[in-house]
RNA sequence: UGGCCCAUCGCCAAAUGGUAAGGCACUGGACUCUGACUCCAGCAUUUCAAGGUUCGAAUCCUUGUGGGCCAGCCA
């Protein structure tokens, strides 16, 4: 059933095998080290799911680690999401949750080991003395005055900082590789910096926090990661990482690898943009449907299966890229197709009276609940004398090549009987109000009538035992713009990127439905349930992705 | 002449010097109790450009062009 994919490598995969066969290492260990700042969104995924199945095919281990080495910016609600919304997508850290703020004691020391070797020094240029001694893209820096303190005084001056002796900003631990470097993270960076932060696990235990190019390294060294993966725009700090652990003498010391971000068209990725459509109210929240972050495409109806299915679908690249929406769109249908079951629903009602049934008979029909895979069993649904139909499956004037529902013509109504078309009403404004068809006994769904065919096939609830349902119909909200701002300085969002439809109808199997439920309206799109943040008595709906294509009337 | 990285169909992406995979999208057509699904067919004589090396180049070299990243005591 799986696709037959030619065994192509991606470039980490390769990398990973040739260190295997070398002998650079004996094992393979991954790890996804998010900052608990924010919220995981479709990008992160890539990350996650690249390092899990990197770990899986390998037979390796991998980490989750919160890389929270920046108090100012993290808080515990986001490490509480960011694990739940892992374990949602499917990748297990099993028994290896990880902080950097462990590690603290352990950073200290190899800061030590680096004064020691002479080979880092106590700076006490102000943030913006350093800025300007840094030099520029073009121009070279020029050396600390401070570069060249004797080691003794470097150590005491680093316990100094430790011991909270000095303010924030007054001294930082910087290292001392190349003021010329045309690597500008190679000229002198700093290593640690006096911040007095309560942090979110260490409390005020320190005074005194690493940079994440000391950090990082030393992180995945301890835990014996070999295989670093990280975004392209990190590829400058590549000699720096390699410094790191090259001075710190770590055997076999890990390596880091750049792959490109995952992009998606048509939507907006950037937290500045998400932020303020939060705060305007645009959206009800960093999980608003519209958005892409994982717990946003989880309310939206997406499955782990499918975003699992895409990230495996876009490929791992060095070029920068923004893959088409409509690849996710595609996942979400391939998992769903053959794994939910397929109901009937009305999202524009109108009434269809079948004038030769009896006034009170009810029957119950027998339906799959998915006619492509009959182990998904069947439930009962209602017909009767009076039905609701979708409002665009009738017609007045047909134009050519329409199949459904107008005067004189005959379509099935799904799972139950051919119905012909005998008259209709309009109200005074011209539109139409009722349909009034005939109903032929004898094409009654499963007893196999060939006599004659129809070429329309409608979906319909009973008018008297369907459920009322509230459907939102979610567009992403930036279009080819690409999130950017307008002459105004406000986002170009689509003015229907969220369409409320009151009156839908469905089938009365859906009545208790749960939020975590999922279905297909086929035909009409496919939706899911959502009933989180319903404001109605109605039942909500929110629908995914439309169906690949359909009749449109020119 | 600051450094690093990238460039293959509308969108992703293989090809590792041996004669341009695959998927998405799209376009026909068949089938159909969902205009879906499925099926079948069509979609790069050419890899940003120009030179060069070679029996042979998307792959190597040169020079351009286009795009991304870097001057936080953020990650």
């Amino acid at each position: 059933m799986e696709n037959e994919v030619v065994d192509s490598k991606n470039f980490i995969e390769q990398i990973i095998e040739k260190d295997l066969a070398d002998g650079v290492y004996d094992h393979v260990t991954t790890r996804f080290p998010p900052e608990p700042n924010g919220y995981l969104h479709i990008g992160h995924a890539k990350s996650i799911l690249l390092n899990y199945g990197l770990a899986k095919k390998y037979n390796g281990k991998f980490n989750m680690r919160f890389d929270d080495t920046n108090p100012t910016k993290e808080r515990s609600e986001f490490v509480e999401s960011i694990k739940a919304d892992i374990k949602w997508l499917g990748a297990d850290w099993e028994d290896r949750l990880f902080f950097a703020s462990d590690y603290f004691d352990q950073m200290y020391e190899a800061a030590i080991k680096l004064i020691k070797k002479g080979k880092a020094y106590v700076c006490d240029l102000s943030a913006e003395e350093i800025r300007e001694y840094r030099g520029t893209l073009k121009e070279p820096g020029k050396e600390s005055p401070y570069r060249n303190r004797t080691i003794e005084e470097n150590l005491e001056l680093f316990e100094g900082m430790k011991a909270g002796k000095y303010n924030d900003g007054e001294k930082v631990l910087r290292a001392k590789i190349d003021m010329a470097s045309p690597n500008i993270n190679m000229r002198d960076p700093v290593l640690y910096r006096v911040a007095r932060m309560t942090h979110h696990n260490t409390g005020d235990k320190w005074c005194i926090y690493p940079m994440y190019d000391f950090a990082h390294p030393i992180e995945d060294a301890i835990e014996g990661v070999t295989h670093s993966i990280c975004t392209l725009e990190f590829e400058d700090h590549r000699p720096l990482y390699e410094w790191v652990v090259t001075e710190l003498e770590y055997p076999q010391p890990p390596k880091q690898i750049e792959f490109a971000k995952l992009y998606l068209t048509n939507v907006v990725t950037g937290k500045r943009y998400i932020k303020k459509l939060v705060e305007d109210g645009i959206v009800d929240g960093w999980d608003d449907p519209r958005l892409v972050s994982i717990a946003a495409l989880r309310r939206r109806g997406f499955t782990p299966e499918s975003i699992r299915k895409f990230v495996e679908l876009c490929g791992v690249s060095k070029s920068n890229s923004s893959v088409d929406y409509a690849m996710l769109e595609y996942c979400i249908r391939e998992d769903l197709k053959l794994t939910k079951p397929r109901v009937m629903a009305v999202l524009d009602p109108i009434k269809l009276v079948i004038d030769n049934y009896p006034d009170d008979k009810v029957e119950y029909l027998e339906v799959e609940n998915n006619q492509e895979n009959p182990d998904m069993g069947s439930r009962k649904v209602a017909f009767c004398k009076e039905l609701y139909i979708d409002r665009e499956d009738f017609m007045e004037e047909p134009p050519k090549k329409y199949f459904r529902l107008f005067p004189g013509n005959e379509v099935r109504l799904m799972h139950a009987y051919f119905v012909k078309c005998e008259s209709f009403i309009k109200d005074e404004t011209g539109k139409v109000t009722e349909i009034h068809c005939t109903y032929d006994p004898e094409t009654k769904c499963g007893t196999g009538f060939t006599g004659r065919k129809v070429k329309g096939t409608i979906h319909w609830v009973s008018a008297r035992h369907a459920v009322p349902a509230e459907i939102r119909l979610y567009e992403n909200i930036v279009d080819e713009e690409k999130g950017k701002l307008d002459e105004n300085g406000n986002l170009n969002l689509n003015p229907n990127s969220l369409t409320v439809l009151k009156n839908c109808m469905v089938e009365e199997s859906l009545a208790d439905t749960k939020p975590e439920d999922k279905f297909q309206f086929v035909r009409q799109g496919y939706f899911c349930t959502d009933m989180k943040d319903s404001t109605s008595d109605n039942l909500v709906f929110n629908r995914i992705v439309s169906l690949k294509s359909s009749f449109k009337l020119k």
